[in-house]
DNA sequence: AGCGCCTGTCTACGCTGTAGACTGTACCCG
DNA sequence: CGGGTACAGTCTACAGCGTAGACAGGCGCT
């Protein structure tokens, strides 16, 4: 049962690799959510010592700094395209579907740059950020505006991913809605709005809601650059 | 030392209650991080028993959630404004300098909710999205069209925070910038812009980017909705 | 006076991350 | 071909974690 080239979960007594066990590692966090992933768990797993990982990863940390990293390597580069605007938005759309897939991989996105100097941060989870500096020089944009335009982007885009993946369902095999939500709970007298907003709730669209909000975003930003632009020329 | 009304950190004997156990546990968050928030360790903190705090929290994630609740009851509430967008606005900058104040708060902000149905929730933490209907409400929107603006306004803001709070400044002692944002390590071939950027990094102005962001997202968002009213009713 | 409730304590269990010493194999160099 | 070195993986051990469950003490009511 564990004899050499027994075929286990992996091809068994492969030599391990950083790519293989980041890989099982995402896959775990994906199949049983973040607390999953302990290097006990992992080694197992993999069909080895739990202190093997610690070749691959100096600790859990980096192991989870990995598995962001893994994820965010997965946004396609997109071809050139003319409109930078058209970029972002696809570039939106791409990471809101990468996060639906692995939900609960966004934990970690969102935290970890929090204790983590931007310098010293994985390099993969800093390329979107350099790829989209250079898609907005070369739209143009001044260094400087061009970090403006990212922060509001990028806020925006991971505010939105955030509202949607919160407001997901709980149990969707439940078809009344103040049940499917859990809203039942809440003291009508306190949160008479929220729960009338049952139904609405329970029809997000959420690409349809990022678009528009990008929309909304994108055009102001441009508004008001190029009216900045126009007053420091004048 | 460890006799009856001796002074320790808290009045040593008096009987627990959950807002004291909440407040030291936010303190000793506030101080040194979430790890450092265990049962042991805020029992040592109030001179009990870890045990005891189980009288007052059902487990560890309801204490943070509890943390969560304390914080976010610390959201003023403003007095009647006429301008729904002022009042968002006001709001948006008090829950930024909450979180300013509160940086290792945020994570479980912006985490917990993610593993937390809709209705599950704190009763605190849902208290802000209740306010801000009403107040749309009563500023004469739609409960959809309300849902949409809060959506993208909640969107925006906790997507602002996140990016205010992952470029703080690590070391302010250092006042090299590049190595304060430990800049210096990334491979210059690969982050040029980035690099580049560094001066511009150190000067964020989060409040005045904050209200940039409100003002495009805001008056979007009105003009959107108006466009829609108008079109629903030809 | 007696009963019952509630707060806080104690002990114990299974789990965690990881330091440090160790083994075995694969490869390179003389 | 022999010996050495580098490195993958293992083993043992430790300190710390959350928390179940049994228990102690004191307060207030009847």
């Amino acid at each position: 049962m564990d004899s050499p080239r027994a075929s286990g979960r992996t091809p068994a007594k492969a030599r391990l690799s950083r790519e293989t066990v980041l890989a099982k590692a995402l896959e775990l966090v994906d199949a049983e959510g973040l607390d999953a992933l302990t290097m006990r768990r992992l080694g197992q797993e993999l069909g080895r010592d739990p202190m093997s990982l610690y070749r691959y990863a100096d600790n859990r940390a980096a192991l989870l700094d990995g598995v962001s990293e893994l994820v965010l390597d997965q946004l396609p580069i997109h071809p050139e395209d003319p409109d930078w605007k058209a970029q972002l938005r696809n570039i939106a759309h791409d990471l809101r579907m990468l996060a639906l897939e692995h939900p609960n991989v966004v934990p970690l996105l969102v935290t970890r740059p929090l204790s983590t100097p931007l310098g010293l941060r994985p390099l993969g989870t800093l390329r979107p950020l350099e790829q989209i500096l250079t898609l907005l020089a070369s739209a143009g944009f001044e260094p400087a505006d061009a970090l403006h335009v990212y922060r509001a982007y990028y806020g925006f885009l991971y505010g939105h991913i955030l509202n949607e993946l919160q407001e997901y369902v709980v149990d969707p095999e439940e078809n009344e809605v103040l049940l499917r939500l859990g809203l039942h709970r809440l003291p009508a007298k306190e949160f008479p709005r929220l729960r009338a907003l049952a139904p609405a709730l329970s029809e997000y669209d959420g690409a349809r809601e990022l678009d528009q909000g990008l929309t909304i975003l994108l055009s102001g930003l441009e508004a008001q650059l190029s009216r900045q632009v126009a007053g420091s020329r004048a």
